[in-house]
DNA sequence: ACAAAAGTGTTGCGCCTACACCCATGA
DNA sequence: TCATGGGTGTAGGCGCAACACTTTTGT
């Protein structure tokens, strides 16, 4: 019952990837979804997906599939999990690698590729969706929690400059609660990672809110450190 | 470019899964490792792993292989990441479902199936592997770390009953490093998790370090919780 | 009696939360 | 000048790490 024995006989699969696209409009959290062009399940919304090619790895591919819609390279992508039930595609056996990937809502806009019908949904209310994929939606927002509890990661989702109530109020989203804004803004400052500029956001006030710059540098090296960002991580996951 | 367009050309791929079995042995961590019976890299070193079925999940396919090796069943089992480089495996283009793997080290060694000439290592000291095993022991390492500095897996390691200066040499060597036994028991009790037995463990010193028991019920209840197990969790991950 | 490991007590520091307060500015 | 959101200051408490101390028992 080595490897060996069995090369000759074993079951090939078609192996796909799905990404969860998260995107954050400066209120909500969002998912980007397509909708499905043909049969079956056509007119239905389901995951940007694809089929992994012959010379490519499931990382590649999630990477070629995510420039096809967005027309964006070098997202922050992470693979979270894989599919394997043997009935969730009725068409035909597919395993899939699913990732949750972070973007810049406002990059996508200038550059998306309208061959998709894509549209974006807030993350606690969207369509149902094709196959298994509203369970790999939750799973996704799971463990997007999970890890941007301890990591930095939601810088990714924020363009260049940004105020800090806006990043507050990406945090409260994602983690559906509120924090007291004294301690949050001390919390995000001391964490180096902000670099002030001169202006001010006065969309939302008189006073006017100043901008920060992600310190890219600093922000690269800490990626991998874990800092308490949340208060009460119980509960998560 | 949608799915359904493509369901005709795409390639298929075998799909496998591997499996990271860490076990205890009272004072190391160790990772069980089989022998290659067949070419190529007959006699090397590798994971324990095998194929997917037609009509089942790679978590079925893990379990199935675990038990074929060890004779156990409702092992903790966690899935952790999928490999697919397209050289990974020379012989055959084959993607690798990944699963970390926790057991009483003592319960395997009644059930053990000689067939595989496996043999346990020391997480830090185990020989070359065959593909990319090797990443995947590392990986897998990492990953038990992450988990187990806010989750009560380890316990999944430990006989039915254990004592305390024992749980603290198997958070020692996992996190390699060493805890105050004062802050480490009371942490410990802290979490209402264990049972205190009437015996004693005279094996290690003339006092005794009386046994415990998880509190199976308490137990599930708060696998899902994130506890601060771990003093400094930096630099994981 | 003493050595050696198990287990308990205690203290002080640091961080974090809660909440009060001040600031800037457009209407 | 007042309303509004941005931002700072601070006091109390809790948790945790450090380390001293006591307990137990085989030799």
């Amino acid at each position: 019952m080595t490897k060996d024995k069995r090369y000759q006989h074993i079951t090939k699969f078609t192996v796909a990837v799905d990404c969860i696209v998260f995107g954050f409009d400066g209120t909500r959290l969002k998912i980007l979804l397509v909708k499905r062009g043909l049969e079956p399940e056509k007119g239905k919304w389901s995951l940007m997906g694809g089929f992994v090619n012959d010379n490519e790895s499931a990382e590649t591919a999630a990477n070629r599939i995510l420039k096809s819609l967005t027309g964006l390279e070098g997202i922050y992508l992470e693979q979270y999990q894989t599919f394997s039930s043997p009935d969730r595609d009725p068409v035909q056996r597919t395993i899939s690698v699913a990732y949750f990937a972070l973007i810049d809502i406002n990059k996508y806009q200038e550059s998306i590729n309208t061959d998709f019908e894509a549209q974006w949904f807030n993350i606690k209310e969207f369509p149902q969706l094709i196959f298994d994929h509203g369970d790999m939606v939750h799973l996704a927002q799971k463990k997007l929690q999970y890890k941007a509890a301890s990591h930095t990661i939601l810088f990714e989702l924020l363009p260049e400059k940004f105020t800090l109530p806006l990043l507050q109020s990406l945090f409260e989203d994602v983690f559906d609660t509120s924090f007291d804004k004294g301690n949050f803004s001390r919390k995000m400052l001391s964490t180096k990672l902000l670099i002030k500029q001169k202006e001010k956001d006065k969309s939302n006030s008189k006073k006017g809110a100043f901008y920060y710059k992600l310190d890219k540098k600093h922000y690269q090296e800490n990626l991998h450190k874990i800092l308490k960002l949340i208060p009460n991580p119980n509960q998560l996951l």
